[in-house]
DNA sequence: TCACTTACTTTCAATTTGCAAGTGACTGTA
DNA sequence: TACAGTCACTTGCAAATTGAAAGTAAGTGA
């Protein structure tokens, strides 16, 4: 069976806590970095694909599906022949970049070697 | 073989991006569940199993080991004859605090039916 | 025609999950 | 002194998920 055939997010909690719904949703090793990626302006598969973690091209198309399923990414189609699509935050994607900062500034405090939030942002 | 023998989570960082690298200890659907339980003061086994989720025993065992090798969580005898071990958050794992609420706060605004965040701190 | 590109999908072995049952070391009750 | 009960796990195992690699569809450019 095809994975994600059907319901959405809100179908499947596992109780009414906020941590655990967001959880269900992003709460993976890879869903985020999907996140961020085109939070850093990359859009379409392959400057997804091109991120320094090397997801596996099937993991990206199955994140990118439900992301869009949740709500989260909105694709666009920027090529006809052959048809082609971007990837885009919606403003409830883009309403996760306080979670992003918040993981980047604990990462920064303890886990030595990250690269820092400053010299991400004046990049 | 027995899972999680050696290797601390900064060994193996797919890259040195902060996102990424909080992902590869947190990155998972229960992990923060745990943190979430032991901050809002739930310390033994028995009262972290008994959260909402139903987090199975095994996978709690496990992932309370990772966080005691993490540094996010310390453990305390509490009882000698049978030993047992009650479990509190460190300085470091006390400072995902921000990271809880800034989910908190998406939750509450993006899934509706959420617990929200004022009537958790006022309990 | 042929190589090349993008955006996936498929395959399949290996790992991880999660339900259920089992275990060890006790305690409290009859 | 049996015996039921509790707590903190561990083990077994089927099912689901992951991830590396290969395959495919629909093109382009030389």
């Amino acid at each position: 069976m095809p994975d994600d055939e059907n319901n959405a997010a809100e179908d499947c909690q596992r109780s009414r806590c906020p941590v655990s719904c967001i959880l269900e949703i992003v709460g993976d090793k890879w869903t985020l970095l999907v996140v961020r990626d085109i939070f850093f302006d990359n859009h379409t598969f392959k400057e997804l694909q091109s991120s320094p973690e090397k997801i596996p091209t099937n993991i990206l198309a199955n994140r990118l599906k439900r992301l869009e399923r949740s709500g989260l990414v909105r694709r666009e189609l920027y090529q006809e022949r052959p048809k082609r699509y971007a990837y885009y935050l919606t403003e409830k994607g883009l309403d996760l970049e306080p979670v992003m900062r918040s993981l980047m500034v604990w990462s920064n405090k303890y886990i030595p070697g990250t690269v820092k939030l400053e010299d991400i942002l004046k990049e």
